[in-house]
DNA sequence: AACTAATAGTTGCAATTACAACTAAATTAG
DNA sequence: CTAATTTAGTTGTAATTGCAACTATTAGTT
């Protein structure tokens, strides 16, 4: 959201117009270059992606990212339960419950108690909803690939593999412990 | 932090098992496969990735993310200004601020005014706050060779690289607008 | 059938966040 | 030198989050 610079490993935008920013061990403990931690850049890289993106619905259809998501998975898997969406989307379930109570106050989403199981429900995107979700996808393709072309095929081929792979490998070291 | 399973462009862990989840378009529109959805894998990846390193200090050292980057910063930069810390970690301004405060509270960090420019200041680890420095940042660096230990030399450095120039790419559209 | 455990979803509450408004100091312009 | 602008940092406040406790329903046990 803010347009501060930041040294992304990079070159240029350094910080060094006086002494103090000077890179210095504080002891015998190598220092942790934080620009270069992988956990620190995913997440830097991540957060601005997903803020660009968010800013398309976010001013067009007053839509949170947690909103957006819970529709994408509506559109995808209609009838699906809130449990499902939960599962899918990565959404806690007392966000999902709130965030699923707007989208049913603005009529953008419809909600019916499943017969087999009076726990769960079934949701569905509303007539008002199905617009919304049929103009943001678009959007949100064109800005993927926008975002993408610095990337050859192979290269979006090989990102793509490579997340796939650490959230795998990530999921095992937690499982783990 | 939660144990759900996701589909990120998996084999296995299908949620099939009734009829409800099938996915099914509702429109012409091409529907929005939110699994394969860059800025959204980009997401689940980095969060989940954050959420097991913060587990590392959370637990030891009741540090949240926010202020362990801080004390990073300033392990890499002693004397470095809170503004130049919020640069570096990208932390909004009032973030800083009240995470600054705590870990002053805390007497993990010292802050003494700038001689030649009395509104800013300069910021340290203090003699309590070095040690908890010096033992996180090897776990730090454990976790990432733990996480990266699923890629090749190669690949790393291609992952490497490929974060760089989306970052920038990103950027840069994100300046256009 | 009766009791226990598990699951779907909601709600209460404390902590965290994001934005704007603010104070204070330094810089720039006339 | 004085007034206006910019910059560093703090604080108020409303909205969002995350966890735990709760209700209601279903599944499993004996």
């Amino acid at each position: 959201m803010s347009s501060l610079c930041i040294n992304l490993g990079a070159k240029g935008c350094q910080l060094t117009t006086n002494n103090i920013s000077q890179q210095q061990s504080v002891s015998a403990t190598p220092i942790l270059t934080l620009e270069r931690f992988l956990p620190y850049r995913l997440s830097i890289l991540s957060n601005k992606v997903s803020d660009i993106v968010a800013q398309t619905y976010k001013d067009k259809f007053a839509l949170s990212i947690t909103e957006w998501r819970i529709m994408a998975v509506l559109g995808e898997y209609p009838g699906i339960s809130a449990d499902e969406i939960s599962i899918k989307t990565q959404l806690e379930k007392s966000i999902l419950s709130r965030a699923i109570s707007k989208l049913l106050k603005r009529h953008l989403i419809n909600r019916i108690i499943s017969a087999d199981d009076r726990r769960r429900s079934k949701i569905y995107l509303s007539e008002t909803g199905k617009p919304v979700y049929e103009e943001i996808v678009p959007l949100s393709y064109n800005y993927e690939t926008q975002l993408l072309s610095c990337l050859t095929a192979s290269e979006k081929q090989i990102f793509g593999d490579l997340i796939d792979r650490l959230y795998n490998h990530a999921d095992k070291l937690h499982a783990e412990k």
